[in-house]
DNA sequence: GAGGTTGTCGGTACCGTTTCCAGTCGCACG
DNA sequence: CGTGCGACTGGAAACGGTACCGACAACCTC
């Protein structure tokens, strides 16, 4: 996801990031901030900033002795207490205002229990698919008045399970999770152990663990794929699809497998499985054609996989849409602008992760039971699916990748 | 960024997000978590979970009483303390691990006045660019023990200032900004009255707020753009530019000038400004290409841009790289995969947040003085530049436009 | 042997709120 | 004129830790 992966470029950018920042010769430091703004620079330039302007804070207690009251009715105006006299209600205000007094978050949440906030554990965050996950969840957050923290796994199970305990720790309200795994013991562990409320994101985890869940419904969008892709005159379909331990992973392979038994071909998939990773789509399409009876349509289980599929057909000069059929899995702004346009099975990401945050929130307030929500998908039929070329011509797409090597 | 804004597709997926839950017939709901894993559904389907399974937790006065030693005992073997004895050691953390303690970190930040957390204001999660900049600072911040809480501002000006108050409040120990906008008052007035670090991202402030920053070296990229786009015989260029009310849209206009300038072309650049959104780029396209003097190259200035820009060269039927040259601004998998790839000028977007991240824990640590660093840009020539065709033929391009009218 | 140092440990005052528990006051009622 | 009640308010105990301060013992120094 990072900038050009080019590797032509040869004078590429390259950071270490976590090396200490003093060693680098590449930057230009200039303390105090320097900018050509207007205004700037007015001032003496060494930093000075906020000595005694400001005092430390404002506490309650400031405010209860400033006002002639005690903290309990402070207390009690700020959180709309009943029991206040209009009096006692005007007087503190003023003095809340006249010290530009706000409550303390921490006190308040070590007081009260509950810290509005809510932890999201996530495998890659410049994923857009993730990234749209995210920021569905957060507008609905924010809307309640949590806020959110985010912990990148890095699609390391292990890390999972740390970062599940580390929000542990921060005394989050409740979690969403987008796992690496549904199978590592360890994070399985951390959530049994759990007392807060959890929802994941497409996801499946053992009842008894007692998580709220928003899953896609893959297979709809999968069985829509295929009938198209059938419909076209394709008799052997390939799907490079994500690994077995997380629901999409599983569920597009199910999918896949039910829609063409449907079609009466039940033999005529072929599937390989492996991580979301650009280079498992690449070797992944390279067995896909070197297979004795070549695909002659592919479906990518996944945003990195298409690129991984992409630059494998790229290498073999295989026409997308004419040489081979292409559909792939999750839509991103790629495959509208791909020439041509890539058919996908598609879902609203952001509201994946807004259906997520509504169904914690839910769980948080009144203490409902666990629920689960599907969503749809849909296919979007493009160009990059056209009929199949001499039909079933055994032979022919290897012939090609012989001819490349 | 949401998926599919193909108009053509009819059912599209569409969620009220914000609408309440219960609502929804658009949805199947059903309660205790029914998943098709194995060990699932042998308890009772009632959740009934975690009644008296786990006392509620393990404070440290617990530890302490039950280890037979004083609370602050406890807490010096825990905080790495020099002055305890290898006995007492051994005494609490076994009490320690019988009893499953672990510390409140609420408790712990509301003590020592720090919270290991910072927060990240951001224009919109689910650009690909910002959600880069997040996973980047992410991983520095995590590294260093240190949480992030995200507030995404959806490009609103007033957004901004309202998320400093409530990270204020949060108490967190530093922000990084990536604002909407540098010259919002109640912005610049939030910012004013914060006594806690603040990074920003490719932004200019006055040198009173004594912010660090972390800059992208936009006029290096440009400079190369525009060099490239001349050698290969472009002299009417024009640029769709960002809003000029944040840096990044200033500075490569300000490039974009510079580089024409350097190479005797003062009056042949075109510049169309407006906000980073695909409407704008569409409309500046349409816009550029029916002037008098219509560009032989254009510059996109950013990713959703260059979405735009892409529709309105399709919508003309102009071919990139052919009819009209392309250069983008920001690189992201749309860039490289485009037929033809699209030149970009690129930074790497991770390393612009992890720069941030190291940056506000150097201002958190020791209190060093506000720094700013500027980070290089490349260009990455590809096809989408090609020779100009017919040099500067004016008339040219907008009959085409006049012809798709 | 008086005094000082060093290494450990306990006691306790916080950090900034919330909330329970009394207590005061005014007032209507029997 | 006691009593009871309701409205309001203050005091103080939490919440879960941290850190300063003083105590005490053992050991060393002159």
């Amino acid at each position: 996801m990072g900038p050009a992966e080019d590797p032509k470029t040869a004078g590429r950018v390259c950071y270490g990031l976590l090396k200490p920042i003093p060693e680098a010769g590449r930057r230009a430091i200039q303390t105090g901030a320097a900018v050509d703004h207007p205004e700037g620079g007015r001032q003496l330039n060494w930093p000075q900033r906020s000595a005694e302007r400001s005092r430390p804070r404002a506490s309650m207690r400031e405010v209860a002795t400033l006002a002639g009251v005690a903290m309990s009715s402070v207390s009690r105006v700020l959180s709309g207490h009943p029991d206040v006299s209009p009096d006692m209600r005007a007087r503190v205000l003023a003095t809340v205002e006249e010290l530009g007094y706000e409550p303390d978050f921490l006190a308040q949440s070590l007081r009260r229990g509950a810290t509005l906030s809510v932890g999201f554990v996530v495998g890659d965050i410049s994923n857009p698919l993730f990234a749209s996950l995210i920021s569905g969840a957060e507008s609905v957050l924010r809307a309640a008045g949590y806020s959110m923290l985010v912990m990148n796994s890095e699609n390391d199970p292990a890390l999972d399970a740390a970062h599940i305990g580390f929000f542990e720790g921060r005394r989050v309200d409740g979690m969403i999770l987008s796992l690496a795994s549904e199978r590592k013991h360890a994070t399985l562990d951390a959530l049994a152990q759990l007392e807060r409320p959890v929802v994941v994101i497409d996801r499946d985890l053992p009842a008894r663990l007692g998580a709220s869940a928003v899953l896609s419904d893959h297979r709809a969008g999968m069985t829509a794929a295929i009938d198209h892709l059938v419909d076209l005159g394709h008799r052997r379909i390939g799907l490079v699809a994500g690994p077995a331990e997380i629901r999409p992973g599983r569920e597009r392979v199910a999918g896949f497998r039910e829609a063409l038994a449907r079609r009466a071909l039940v033999d005529r998939g072929i599937v390989v499985t492996g991580p979301f990773s650009a280079e498992h789509g690449e070797e992944a399409t390279e067995t896909l054609l070197a297979d004795d009876d070549p695909p002659t349509a592919l479906i990518a289980g996944g945003n990195q996989i298409l690129v991984g599929c992409l630059r494998a057909l790229a290498r073999h000069r295989m026409a997308v849409g004419r040489d081979v059929s292409l559909v792939t899995c999750d839509e991103v702004p790629l495959t509208e602008f791909h020439e041509p346009p890539i058919a996908a099975i598609a879902r609203d990401s952001a509201a994946l992760g807004g259906t997520a945050a509504e169904l914690l929130m839910r769980r948080i307030s009144r203490s409902s039971e666990p629920e689960t929500v599907v969503l749809p998908t849909i296919f979007i039929p493009r160009a990059s699916c056209a009929p199949a070329r001499v039909a079933v011509r055994s032979g022919f797409a290897a012939g090609v990748v012989g001819a490349s090597r």
